[in-house]
DNA sequence: GCATATATAAACAATT
DNA sequence: AAATTGTTTATATATG
């Protein structure tokens, strides 16, 4: 019977989600991008440049603002946020943005203000600087922006409906409708959520309880737009009702941040030892974060106060713990959370921009296709030997991102917030690292790159059962695992299989009954599985020939994880199994491989920021190392090996490719054993 | 439209 | 007897 009925209930939802609905395909542009903009010559480029830069300082600004009015609440979302797609953005080239890139880049409303702000830029731009030059393709631009926009909106809602934008407040969904936010209008929208309006309705708000914004499809977006609208001016005429039980969730979860301000280790606002207790800021004295120049800076609250006395007052006064303060405390984490990510994707956007263009300015396509289609040519050639899965890197890379800096153990969301959480707070550091490398890494790297990611974030993994059952077997010391051990491994590795329980747990045993390179052997104590490599390769084939297409999905899946999972999964999961059979060499052979690249270091230094984190030991090291890099071209491979290295913050050099190449040669044989 | 590949659901059998 | 583990069939989607 059923088994899994009883771990089933949890998880309806998350199968539906990525399951079946979401191939909508949203991608739809994109793979024009290949040689898409190349016609844009260089000035829109720059152009585009100038918009990312100017993006991102406008990101840091607003970040910082926002950020020093939240207090201790903020330390908990930097601490997690899981889910930071690993992807793929970052492996876009520049070039071929296209509006619905922006689009994805941008999720958060507030990323509308900034997209304002460039648009404006921009438009200045092209009159002063460019206009002669451009001429028509300053309308064009202008169109683009404009097209932007409305694609923008859709995919808030359509981000929101998949639960990839953690609740956006409804008031700020809204908002975004009206017209772009910018920082004064984000006050606005705190004084709307904040002022007249219950608290309760905040607090709904906040929640994302009422919005219609979960439900629908982009094509009824401004429809659902128009709906929520009208609540929120209801709200504001004081009309609401919440159950008290959100009230008391409320505080429940706002305490539970700030317990584990206190209790984890991360506590990225207060320096460790000396922290005070949240009530603190109140007792400093000269100055506090929510008072300068003479007024409240609370959120919405502009209330005057004549001095510090006056303002701890007022703060005790209008903004003490209650479901008010305490939505508003929520928005304005998301907020911050949303900036951060977002100004990460900027960073790793801009990085990628520059290093494009310095790199060869003239070479656009050198990122897309690269990838996979350059390379799946020449793999196709050695594929029939044994990998027909080259493509696959390009997409790793270009999920990856990197990231993973998270410092926090995260966490929290997933457990303490239904929908997903995201956001992670990388930016520092990480972003730095250049996007170069994203680009074309393996996908092994991407696993290795992102394990943490895949351990916190509840975000599929774009691998096919088969390819992760395979994995998880040939990561096992004796190379095979009872189906126990191998449901283990994979909520052990991935969040989402931690959550959604029952259909994949159906679908590992499905596959290892289907596919013929899973072999069961009897075993004294029961029976345990093992892998026909010989078997695996044989099946791959027919897949995935490196076409524009695929490697199109790919990124957008990556990107986004919404796209159809299982498309992506079995697009991704050809490059996984390039990790894979690296593995699968002896130790000796894995030696070898690791020569080449150092991925070591990558894997060791992804570990250890995850080992900070919260990781588990997992990735065994050499597995993952292989993987990196794998396959062919040369000139692509040293770009991979480039990006790898820089993932891993550290390192490397970029050297020697043509041993990446060795490898994967030898690995076929190793494999076919 | 067909073939293939994957995901998902579910029925059912075999084992533990 | 119940839970696990395996097999198998059916359906849906996406791609070539």
């Amino acid at each position: 019977m059923m088994v899994e009925s009883a771990s089933e209930t949890i998880r309806t939802t998350p199968s539906n989600q990525n399951g079946v609905s979401s191939q909508s395909d949203v991608g739809g542009g994109r793979e024009g991008g290949s040689n898409g903009d190349t016609n844009g010559e260089i000035s829109p480029v720059d152009l585009l440049h100038l918009q990312q830069q100017q993006a991102l300082q406008a990101a840091r600004q607003f970040l910082l603002q926002q950020a020093s009015g939240l207090n201790s609440p903020g330390s908990n979302e930097v601490k997690q946020s899981p889910v930071q797609v690993p992807v793929s953005m970052a492996m876009m080239s520049p070039q071929m943005i296209t509006p619905q890139q922006m689009q994805q880049i941008l999720s958060p409303p507030q990323l509308q203000a900034l997209l304002q702000q460039q648009q404006a830029l921009m438009l200045q731009q092209v009159r002063h600087t460019h206009a002669r030059q451009l001429g028509s393709k300053q309308l064009a631009f202008q169109q683009q922006l404009i097209q932007m926009q409305q694609l923008q909106q859709q995919h808030i809602l359509n981000l929101q409906r998949q639960g990839l934008v953690p609740l956006q407040p409804t008031a700020l969904t809204l908002h975004s409708f009206s017209a772009a936010m910018c920082p004064s209008d984000l006050q606005q929208l705190w004084k709307e959520v904040s002022g007249v309006q219950s608290s309760e309705d905040a607090l709904k708000q906040a929640e994302g309880l009422d919005l219609s914004t979960n439900s629908s499809n982009s094509t009824s977006a401004f429809a659902k737009a128009a709906s929520a609208h009208i609540p929120l001016h209801s709200l504001v005429n004081g009309q609401s009702h919440t159950p008290k039980r959100d009230r008391a969730r409320l505080f429940e979860w706002i305490s539970s941040f700030t317990k584990s301000d206190s209790g984890d280790d991360h506590v990225p606002f207060y320096p460790k030892g000396g922290q005070p207790p949240s009530s603190h800021h109140e007792e400093h004295a000269s100055s506090h974060p929510l008072y300068g120049h003479g007024e409240c800076k609370w959120p919405g609250c502009e209330a005057l106060c004549e001095d510090m006395g006056q303002f701890i007052k007022h703060l005790n006064n209008e903004h003490a713990l209650d479901d008010r303060s305490t939505a508003q405390c929520r928005v304005q984490m998301q907020v911050v959370q949303q900036l951060e990510i977002q100004l990460a994707k900027e960073s790793e956007r801009l990085q990628a921009m520059m290093t494009h263009l310095h790199m060869r300015p003239s070479e656009p396509k050198a990122f897309n296709q690269p990838l996979n289609l350059a390379s799946s040519g020449s793999l196709l050639k050695r594929d029939s030997d044994m990998y027909p899965e080259g493509l696959p890197h390009p997409p790793t890379s270009a999920a990856t991102p990197i990231t993973p800096l998270r410092q926090g153990p995260s966490v929290i969301s997933s457990s303490s917030l239904h929908s997903h959480s995201h956001s992670h707070t990388h930016g520092i550091g990480p972003i730095r690292r250049r996007n170069s490398d994203k680009y074309c890494t393996p996908i092994a790297s991407e696993l290795a790159q992102n394990c943490e990611f895949y351990k916190n974030a509840d975000v599929r993994p774009p691998f096919t059962y088969a390819s992760l059952i395979r994995h998880a077997i040939l990561e096992s010391p004796d190379r095979q695992l009872t189906l126990n051990e191998i449901y283990n491994w994979f909520t052990r590795k991935f969040a989402y299989f931690r959550r959604n329980t029952a259909t994949w747990k159906n679908a590992v045993r499905h596959n290892l009954s289907l596919h013929k390179c899973f072999v069961r052997v009897e075993n004294v104590k029961g029976a345990v599985w093992t892998v026909d490599e010989v078997e695996y390769q044989k099946r791959r084939p027919p897949k995935m020939t490196g076409s524009p297409t695929l490697v199109k999905n790919m990124i957008s899946g990556l990107g986004f994880g919404s796209l159809n999972a299982s498309y992506q999964a079995a697009l991704a999961e050809s490059s996984l199994s390039l990790l894979n059979s690296p593995s699968l060499m002896t130790p000796s052979a894995a030696s070898l491989n690791m020569l080449h690249v150092g991925h070591d270091d990558v894997s060791s230094t992804v570990e250890q920021v995850n080992s900070n984190g919260s990781c588990s030991p997992t990735l065994s090291p050499h597995q993952y190392s292989h993987q990196v890099h794998v396959k062919e071209e040369p000139t692509e491979l040293e770009d991979d090996s480039r990006s790898v290295s820089l993932l891993a913050g550290v390192t490397r050099n970029l050297p020697l490719p043509s041993d990446e190449r060795d490898l994967e040669e030898d690995l076929p044989t190793e494999e076919l054993e």
